[in-house]
RNA sequence: GGGCCCAUAGCUUAGUUUGGCUGGAGCACCCGGCUGAUAACCGGGAGGUCGUCGGUUCAAAUCCGACUGGGCCCA
């Protein structure tokens, strides 16, 4: 699967891991907590049910699983881990139209309602399988076989509560306003789906000349900019500005036009003719001649009103009003009492009647109208512009803004709770409060709740022939309102409640349906509650407790964070969240954001087949998650193996050598040994202290941080360092205390690291533990989160990161002297306030010193002075003027030929390592050297013999030539070359 | 037009909240060393106008202002 040895070693742990988990039931155990335990408040955003997971999923998914397995181990219940599927909306009908050929609402209503809703029932949940899949190999936990989902009659019984408590507070009702509109779709959209829908698009750029009515000589006409010419036939007034400055100008034609003083240039050379100059409020009342001639409304129309929302900094200063195509549109037509002309259809088509375009779909209108208003000479400039435009967040159709009946949730009347309930919440990025969607807030608009569409939550509010609207709370309600009992099974979609008649709840007269659905988004918000069928069934759901945490990407700001916010405080007067976790946007590796479409987007199930859920998570808990992230295949590799590999090699390590000879781990903490033993131990109990630090505040950097610096302790020093002490080269006791130790530290990591990286931790669990992957209760995923792991020393700690500086600093000694590492030298003398160096570390401080730095012997001299130590006899390391360390320069000939041995004993021992022996093996060796090495080596040859498992061991003067299977190594000009033979079995 | 975020070595970044010793680290590169777990590790080297300009201060990557570039959101 994987060409990464690193990585396939993982996959296979994962996948024991796995086979374990659902053998054993961990999961089911371990995921809800503990029964008894502190609640901790959680929802699992619901994904729409039928799109694809991508890798900012996995990002948000990865930072919900680690607070999750932290609170578990911690002993908290989470209400809920249920996931959760969004069921309803345009997602699911625009696949289902598409899989019919259906395209538009006409056909649909041909092919049935009824039929329809079945269809997107059933296609609802095709994608399910692979989230779950998704999750199982990122290790995500969460109960997916008892996950709410929007469209069940339980849910949708709780919205209708819900919608029932807005309306009886008079926060839910109709209107007609305009709204940002789909004529694909032929709904109307909420602020949060425009939202998602913006991009770049070229629209024509036209100023027209209006002709005003009255006796001017010469004629004097109003410029005009719009980006809409389709608009046109709709227009009603023109609207002005009262202070700002217009400029009457002579054009070359004779006539005259009028525009904002500071339009002129943008308009005309800079020597052009200004006739006057007025403010806009001379202007007020004039009559103009609409630019097309189309049967609008009443009196009053086609003349210049004053507006402050008139701005000078585009066009032209004259703003074409068109009231039923902007919401500032409808405001000044409603306010002039001119009313609104709209001559579209549903789906966006001009109306037959309407001169030159009729039939025409509004976009396809534009190039007509100016090609006649060119022929009319009433086209003054046309261009294009480039621009941010919102299109349909699911068809991607332009849309277009018109005034449509519609029922509001009036979130505008409670905008300071909003903002006073936000005011409470932990973001993190904090930021995000204040800022982004603090700024959301102040501007939030009252929310357009209803949605002309067939596959959604009903809006259940009927109207009776006197426009009295009755709200229907529950189901029994429905019963008692319809005067007859519901089918059973009753499922409350379109298609059974639409037939329904209820008595009006003001006058009892035959009260019918609004045939709308709502917006889906109102669905997902409910999620805290409607998962629970509050509040017509008993259940852990307490209205007066926020969530403790939620966590989702910047994208969820406009959408699900903002519905919670809106629903939390219209329904329960308080936050929806205490601790809100945004991740940023995942990007690729340029920078881009990743689609589909552009085609490179990393493939989330690739991904983790390829590397591991470990690898995953490990990449989106080092990064700044909070940012937007650049995601590279190799880079995620890199950061994973990194740390995890390395922990995984230990425990390899570690398990060699335990297993030949029995050694039980070690589950309690091992008594006080040597002083790299206490090290390593107050290691881990720091370590432990700064990730429980770190889970607690929500933020799970530090904690990986933490991590990663331990496994690079454990590895780089104190493996390295107690190497000898695990082949029983000290001494038995020794070697059990140095092997309780790892065993103890690679336990208790483990747990450390189980939140971050479950596969592996689990791993190390069930090998070091020897647990056998036996039973559920034996998961590390079920123990509890450690209180305390060791004694923390910090002396010690402190005295281990000074020696490990000295050592350092030797190294470079070594180097300047000129001696390689492997010839001991007599002498390290630890001068001045080196003297003191990790004092508390005692003897066996120096003893590593003396090991690391492969000296005799190590030496305080704090009273010596640099006339001491000669530069002929040795290197000094001088700070401050002050010589700190002082390297013996010389080994004696005893070192040298010890040097000389190991140097040649290191090279066949990596001779035997290639060969593939193992390490108690016999071998047959020939070597071959010169007098002085020859006679040095033969001076050791026991020695030699021995370490190399060499029955027999030969020794010769010159190799037979021409012989491939000899090896030759050349060391400081000396060579030497042997040949090994493996004892045949 | 408005709001928010970001900018440090070729790449990824720590340090910015609370101004203070020569701005750290990893990857990649060059030289050397070490290695019976490791794509590990260690020493040395090269590589930085800390986006630009201005201000505050004894002292600015850090605080303030303006600008440039990138990203996101809104109108």
């Amino acid at each position: 699967m994987s060409a990464d040895p690193d990585a396939a070693h993982a996959l296979d742990a994962q996948a024991r891991v796995l086979r374990y988990w659902e053998s054993t039931g961990v999961p089911d155990r371990v995921v809800a907590g503990r029964p008894d335990g502190p609640v901790f408040r959680f929802t699992e955003g619901p994904p729409t049910a039928n799109g694809a997971p991508h890798l900012g999923h996995l990002e948000s998914r990865t930072l919900k699983d680690v607070q999750l397995r932290f609170r578990r181990m911690r002993g908290y219940r989470i209400v809920s881990p249920m996931a959760g599927w969004d069921c309803h909306g345009l997602p699911v009908e625009l696949e289902i139209e598409k899989r019919h050929g259906l395209k538009s609402k006409k056909e649909i209503e041909a092919f049935g309602v009824a039929r329809f809703c079945d269809e997107c029932r059933r296609g609802t949940l095709e994608v399910a399988d692979v989230w779950r899949e998704m999750s199982r190999q990122l290790g995500y936990w969460l109960d997916y076989d008892r996950a709410y989902r929007t469209m069940d009659p339980s849910y949708i019984e709780s919205v209708w509560w819900s919608l029932k408590t807005l309306f009886d507070r008079g926060l839910l009702e109709k209107g007609h306003y305009v709204l940002p509109y789909c004529p694909r779709c032929e709904t109307p959209l909420s602020s949060h789906e425009v939202a998602q829908g913006y991009h770049e698009t070229t629209d024509p750029s036209v100023t027209i000349r209006l002709r005003l009515d009255g006796g001017d000589d010469p004629p004097r006409s109003l410029l005009v900019w719009t980006t809409t010419p389709w608009t046109l036939p709709a227009n009603l007034l023109v609207a002005a500005r009262a202070d700002v400055e217009y400029s009457v100008v002579r054009t070359d034609d004779g006539s005259e036009v009028v525009l904002a003083s500071a339009a002129v240039p943008r308009y005309f050379p800079p020597d052009v003719t200004v006739v006057a100059r007025l403010p806009g409020e001379a202007l007020a009342g004039r009559t103009y001649r609409p630019p097309f001639d189309t049967p609008g409304p009443g009196p009053g129309r086609y003349r210049v009103v004053l507006d402050d929302f008139v701005t000078t900094g585009d066009g032209t200063g004259f703003v074409h009003i068109a009231p039923s195509f902007g919401p500032d549109d409808q405001r000044i037509g409603a306010r002039e009492g001119v009313g609104v002309f709209d001559p579209l259809d549903s789906r966006g088509a001009f109306s037959a009647g309407v001169p030159l375009v009729g039939g025409k779909h509004f976009k396809a209108a534009d190039p007509i109208l100016v090609k006649e208003l060119a022929a009319r000479g009433l086209l003054v400039r046309s261009e294009s512009l480039r621009h941010t435009y919102p299109f349909c967040w699911r068809c991607d159709s332009p849309l277009l803004y018109r005034a449509i009946d519609s029922w509001f949730v009036r979130t505008s009347r409670f905008t300071p709770k909003l903002v006073a309930a936000n005011a409470s919440v932990r973001w993190i990025p904090a930021h995000l409060r204040d800022g982004r969607f603090g700024n959301f807030l102040t501007e939030a608009k009252d929310w357009a709740l209803s949605r002309n569409r067939y596959w959604g939550t009903p809006l259940p509010i009927w109207l009776c022939p006197a426009g009295h609207a009755t709200c229907v709370g529950s189901f029994r309600e429905l019963a008692e309102r319809s005067g007859a009992p519901l089918p059973d099974p009753f499922d409350p979609h379109r298609e059974t409640v639409d037939r329904l008649r209820l008595r009006c709840a003001v006058c009892g007269a035959e009260a019918r349906r609004e045939p709308y659905t709502i917006d889906a988004w109102y669905d997902s918000g409910s999620a805290p509650f409607a998962q629970f069928h509050y509040p017509f069934e008993p259940g852990p759901f307490d209205p007066a407790e926020p969530l403790d945490y939620v966590c989702e990407g910047i994208d969820q700001t406009r959408g699900w964070f903002y519905t919670l916010l809106v629903l939390a405080v219209a329904l329960f007067d308080r936050p929806p969240y205490r601790t809100n976790l945004t991740t940023g946007l995942v990007l690729d590796d340029t920078g881009r954001k990743m689609s589909k479409s552009k085609g490179n987007a990393l493939e989330p199930m690739g991904l983790l087949a390829r590397l591991g859920g470990d690898a995953a998570r490990w990449a989106f808990l080092t990064a700044d998650f909070t940012e937007d992230l650049r995601m590279q295949e190799a880079a995620i590799q890199r950061a994973a193996s990194r740390t995890l590999g390395t922990l995984r090699h230990v425990t390899n390590f570690h398990l060699e050598n335990a297993r030949p000879d029995r050694l039980p781990p070690a589950t309690v903490r091992p008594a006080a040994g040597t002083a790299l033993d206490r090290w390593l131990l107050s290691r881990l109990e720091a370590t432990r202290a700064a990730v429980t630090d770190a889970l607690e505040g929500f933020d799970p950097r530090p904690a990986a941080a933490s991590v990663r610096e331990f496994v690079d302790d454990l590895s780089t020093w104190y493996l390295r360092r107690s190497r000898p002490r695990f082949w029983g080269e000290t001494s038995p006791d020794d070697r059990r205390a140095a092997h309780a130790t790892l065993s103890y530290a690679l336990l208790g990591i483990a747990r450390l690291a189980a939140p971050l990286a479950p596969f592996l931790a689990e791993w190390i669990h069930q090998e070091v533990g020897e647990r056998g992957y036996a039973e559920a209760a034996g998961s590390v995923h079920a123990t509890p989160w450690p209180e305390a792991l060791a004694d923390r020393d910090e002396g010690v700690e402190r005295a281990m990161d000074e020696l490990r500086a000295v050592v350092e600093q030797a190294r470079e000694l070594r180097q300047r002297a000129g001696v390689r590492a492997r010839i001991p030298l007599p002498e390290l003398v630890l001068l001045a306030d080196a003297a003191r160096v990790a004092e508390p570390l005692g003897e066996e401080g120096l003893r590593l010193l003396a090991e690391e730095v492969n000296v005799r012997s190590v030496v305080r001299a704090p009273a010596a002075g640099a006339s001491d130590y000669p530069e002929a006899d040795w290197v000094l390391r001088i700070d401050d003027g002050a010589p700190r360390l002082a390297l013996a320069r010389r080994p004696t000939p005893e070192l040298l030929e010890e040097g000389w041995v190991r140097e040649v004993g290191r090279r066949l021992q990596q001779t035997r390592k290639e060969l593939g022996l193992a390490y108690d093996e016999r071998v047959r060796v020939e070597l071959f050297a010169a007098d002085p090495l020859r006679s040095t080596l033969d001076r050791h040859r026991a020695r030699l013999a021995r370490e190399l498992v060499a029955d027999p061991l030969e020794l010769g003067g010159s190799p037979p030539s021409d012989d491939p299977t000899i090896r030759a190594w050349e060391i400081d000009g000396v060579s030497f070359s042997a040949r090994l033979v493996r004892h045949p079995a």
